[in-house]
RNA sequence: GGCGCGGUGGCAGAGUGGUCAUGCAGCGGACUGCAACUCCGUGUACGCCGGUUCGAUUCCGACCCGCGCCUCCA
């Protein structure tokens, strides 16, 4: 089954060919460092996560770089508020960034370039954009891309060049040859950070550090290049003005934006001010919990922020690790050694491979579960361990089920009572169940309830989670 | 105004031209001291109106509603 990914370049989905047989390059836009990450950011963290984990689980040779552009005007403009030097700023929310990252069980991208670390590279391109008459260094100093040179602008978001000129909102600059143009380097005032160029001592604009760090990393031409659902335009249309023009080949081959994440049915933005960070959201659900209801919708599609649903998304989970408890350590299999005759591997990986719709790959392993439920209470032993060495296997690749199920149903949140608390009431409730004082148990478990325990007693005994 | 996306059962959320999504919640039953967990059973779902078709939630057209981009934003 052949890999098929929707491309916003064709908006629609096409096999996946990689230019290079067995290889993939792909290059997904980062984050701009003056802020912690939000839910719209684990969105896109979590997608390429999770479509980086199936190419590798399908034997690619994966090279993912994911960017961080750590300067920019907002950074400078919150380093100055907080009256503090940017790569201060910059180097403490790349560290957040990274924890939040790792909480959320993204693995490390192959490569992870900084905007700061690649201005050489900027300003080549940028001068060899000029060389080719595809920019223009402007009076007041600034270098600025001539959108009129570049025949295909308009077409990854689809945008007509001529109403886009005659709609622009922003006030003529008397420095531009065209509102549409846009800045490749721009000058800098005094007391400004910036690097030395052909052109003065400058910073680099917004779009430009994309085109050179992905050419640099990855080549002028390469596979995938994925992002946020608010990239589409300006800025991949805007690097793509740029690459092509500078090296007269065509850039990545295929596009990919996550869904937006909204609220209240309204766009989760810095702009609206109506974003959760990932860490204030991590303070009240385990990082799988937050996993899930970010995988739990197709990547592409919008998705609702509400507690309800977060709370949804902790009950589906839970079926999951209900199942695995108690069967001790699973060994887990690498992918390429499953069987793609069996139904549930076949089902999965044909869900996978229609544009990583795991959704559809989530049910399946629901469908694992109840046979191997069925399985325990069987006392097919043999046959529940198979299964669940299959659902890890498969869990693996969209990154869930990473933890104890022991673990999981007994992570503790703040100011919650202690294992310990919980262990000795149990034990009082046995003492209690063995007199047949049944109102003295009862009265233990409600006491538990209230504190957020729910018992569970089988004929091993008795087991708790935290609901 | 231009371009684009979407409206699926109580909720979340896939998918399909004609027998099953899946999970949660609900209801009935089994299990249990009672529960929880688990299992079994259980739902006239596909915005509205036309069209194509033997048959449409699925294809086509119109309409209504919601959303996104067009400006910094993932």
């Amino acid at each position: 089954m052949s890999i098929h990914i929707y491309n916003t370049l064709s908006r629609s989905k096409q096999p996946l060919n990689p230019i290079e047989p067995g290889k993939v390059k792909m290059y997904v836009c980062g984050m701009t460092v003056y802020d912690y990450c939000h839910l719209g950011h684990a969105r896109v963290l979590v997608a390429f996560d999770v479509i980086s984990r199936y190419l590798r689980a399908k034997g690619f040779e994966l090279t993912y770089v994911r960017n961080i552009t750590d300067i920019d005007d907002k950074i400078l403009r919150r380093a100055e508020e907080n009256n503090e030097p940017f790569e201060a700023l910059t180097s403490r929310f790349i560290q957040a960034m990274h924890e939040d990252a790792e909480r959320l069980g993204i693995e490390a991208p192959d490569a992870e370039p900084r905007a700061t670390a690649h201005i050489a590279d900027i300003v080549t391109m940028t001068a060899t954009l000029i060389d080719k008459g595809y920019a223009y260094h402007a009076e007041n100093g600034d270098v600025y891309y001539r959108v009129s040179r570049f025949d295909g602008y308009g077409k990854l978001s689809g945008k007509n060049p001529e109403e886009l000129l005659s709609g622009a909102r922003i006030a003529v600059d008397e420095a531009k040859e065209d509102p549409r143009d846009f800045a490749l380097w721009k000058a800098a005032k005094a007391g400004e950070v910036s690097w030395e160029s052909p052109w003065g001592a400058g910073r680099p604009g917004w779009h430009i550090e994309c085109s050179a760090m992905s050419t640099c990393c990855l080549g002028d031409n390469f596979d995938i290049h994925g992002g946020g659902p608010d990239l589409v335009f300006p800025h991949h249309e805007n690097e793509i003005a740029q690459s092509e023009a500078a090296t007269g080949k065509a850039y990545a081959n295929t596009w990919m934006h996550a869904g937006a994440v909204r609220v209240d049915n309204e766009k989760m933005s810095k702009s609206l001010g109506n974003f959760f960070t990932i860490r204030e959201i991590l303070d009240k659900y385990h990082p799988e919990v937050v996993r899930y209801f970010l995988i739990s919708s197709h990547y592409r599609s919008a998705i609702n922020y509400s507690e309800d649903n977060l709370q949804i998304a902790k009950q589906n989970l839970e079926r999951f690790y209900h199942a695995l408890k108690g069967l001790g350590n699973i060994a887990e299999r690498p992918y390429a050694e499953l069987d793609l005759a069996e139904p549930y591997v076949a089902r999965f990986d044909a869900a996978m491979a229609d544009d990583f719709n795991a959704p559809e790959a989530l049910a399946v392993l629901y469908e694992i579960v109840r046979d191997m439920n069925n399985a325990g209470a069987a006392g097919d032993t043999e046959r529940q361990q198979e299964l669940a060495a299959l659902l890890k296997s498969l869990a693996a690749v969209l990154g869930i089920l990473r933890t104890g199920a022991e673990e999981f149903l007994q992570t503790a949140t703040e100011g919650a009572i202690s294992a310990e608390e919980i262990d000795a009431l149990i034990a009082d409730r046995a003492q209690a169940k063995k007199d047949r004082d049944f109102a003295r148990a009862d009265q233990i478990r409600a006491e538990l309830t209230d504190r957020g325990v729910v018992l569970e007693d089988s004929r091993e005994g008795t087991t708790w989670r935290r609901a």
